[in-house]
Formats: C-alpha cells, sequence, structure tokens
DNA sequence: AGCAATTAGTTTGACCATCAAAATAATAAA
DNA sequence: TTTATTATTTTGATGGTCAAACTAATTGCT
C-alpha cells in the first residue's frame, strides 16, 4: 500500500468537512460564498486593485466586476481611483465591511479552536510548523 | 494575540491553495468540478442511492438529477433500479467513470507526496494523528 | 511628439450549478 | 384501504463563471 494513502484521505476529508462549515457559515451571513470570500481577501490583504483581486480569487477581472458591482450596492465595499494610474481602481472595505471580516473572521477562529481541542502543546507546534512548510510547496 | 491565530491563517492558506490546485486539475480532465466531485465520492464510497449522494456531495436532489444525467450522457455513471425500493436508484461509476476516478486519485496522492516533502517521519506522524483527531472534531 | 502595443477594467452572451417548489411514483403507517 | 411519508424528477429563477469584444489609459518605440 502506498505509504502516503492515508495521510492523503485524511487531508481530503479535511478539506471537505472544512468546505461545509464554510458553506453553513456563510449562508447565515446572508451573503453568498463568493462574496465572503471577496471579503475575506480585502479584509486580510487590505484594499487593492480588480486585477490583483481578481488573481488573489482566482477569477477573471469580467466576474469580480459583476461582483463588486453587488458589494459595492451593498455597501461592504469602496471603489477609489488609483492614484499613479488612472486605469485603475483600488477596491476596498467599508466599515461595514470591515465589521462583517472581523465577525467572519472570529467564526473562523473559534473553529481552529474547537478543532485543535484535542491535541496537546507538543501536537500544536508540530502541526503548526508542518503546516508552514506545507503551504510552501504550493 | 490569539494563540492559534497563526495556526487559522495558515489553515485558511493551506485551504485555499488545496482548492486551486483542484481547480486547475479537474479543469485538464475536460469535466467540471462537480462532475469530478461527484466521481470522486462514487469512486470512494461505491454506488449508492441519489438521496445518499446528494448528501455526502451538499446538494439537493434535484440539483444530483440534472448532474447525474450528463454523467450518464458522458458514460462515467450508470444507475440501476433498486432491489427492494423501486422509488429509489443505484448510481455507479462505469469502467471509464472508475478509469477517472482512479486518475484523479493519483494525482491527490502525488500531491501529498510533493507537499509533505520536506517533513520527517516524526512529522508525518504527528500530522496524520492530528488530522484524524480534527477530522473527528467537525 | 506621435503612433503602436500593452494593460486595466467593463460589458455581453452563453453555460453550469444551485435551490425551492411542484409533480410523480412507490412505500409505510393508520 | 386511505393517508402520510419518502425518493426522485421537473421547472423556473438566480448567481457565478468565462471568453471575447470593447473602452480608456499607459508605456514603448521611432
Amino acid at each position: 500500500m502506498h505509504p502516503l494513502k492515508n495521510l492523503n484521505s485524511l487531508i481530503i476529508e479535511f478539506y471537505d468537512k472544512l468546505s461545509s462549515w464554510e458553506q453553513s457559515v456563510v449562508k447565515e451571513t446572508g451573503y453568498t460564498l463568493a462574496q465572503v470570500h471577496t471579503i475575506e481577501v480585502l479584509g486580510s490583504f487590505g484594499p487593492m486593485r480588480m486585477k490583483e483581486l481578481a488573481e488573489r480569487l482566482g477569477i477573471t477581472t469580467g466576474t469580480l466586476t459583476v461582483q463588486i458591482e453587488k458589494l459595492v450596492k451593498s455597501e461592504l465595499v469602496e471603489r477609489h481611483p488609483h492614484d499613479d494610474d488612472r486605469r485603475s481602481i483600488l477596491v476596498g472595505l467599508t466599515v461595514a465591511g470591515e465589521a462583517l471580516h472581523k465577525q467572519h473572521n472570529e467564526m473562523h477562529l473559534q473553529l481552529t479552536q474547537d478543532i485543535t481541542q484535542p491535541l496537546n502543546q507538543d501536537e500544536l507546534s508540530v502541526l503548526t510548523e508542518s503546516l508552514r512548510k506545507i503551504n510552501q510547496e504550493f
């Protein structure tokens, strides 16, 4: 048997469960998954241009234009002209957007706390360090 | 600062990267994400009823009906009557479906191998055991 | 400086995924 | 047997997505 078959299954299971969790948590906000994801990125990385945001979200700028339009109407996001390049637009969170981001982030923190409950300090350290290494390998 | 803030960020980063990876790997198959996901579940758990499959996929049976229709046309999936309950339908993979599942699974295994490259045996053990515990907490 | 090529963003048309609700058919319960 | 429940399908509406065509601004070249 493949030595990593087990770990592989655990990773897939973890991914699926995280996915379901996110889905249900997002549903409660009344916004869509794509909208909350956009808010998450803007909240974590701060204001940025459309092109950069689209890249981080893994969607085209065409899709993003429509998405941002809705978020602006919902007053979660603001558009500002870019200082150096008049073709560009800076997209950032409003106060309400920041609040939603903060709230969502706290849900994530709570989940992280909940699911790592059974781990001891050693396991937590190794898990954290392993994840750091793993993320660099992508 | 919140003690798990770091681990939380690493989990989110890992999730996002895995998500991108899956997206690009699926795109190469020529099938959609939803289709491959359905194949993955049927491949891992074997044939099952529509209702059960919909539950595992986290979608309604209405959505699934349309999905399965396409997969049958693509000859990846077969429908068979359920022996005990004539309301039910057993959905399972065809030979071509099995092949796609196997191929996709091997991509996952290869990824797992690649990203865990920098971990030593101890770290691998702890990671595996931690993930097992974490998955039980959802 | 002036023209061409590139770049940022928007718009549009076409799919796909999804859900809720209504419809159909079979089973279970009273 | 009648009624209620369950499994599945169908339908209509909405949202996310892309590719391609378009506009406007910038950069590069001569």
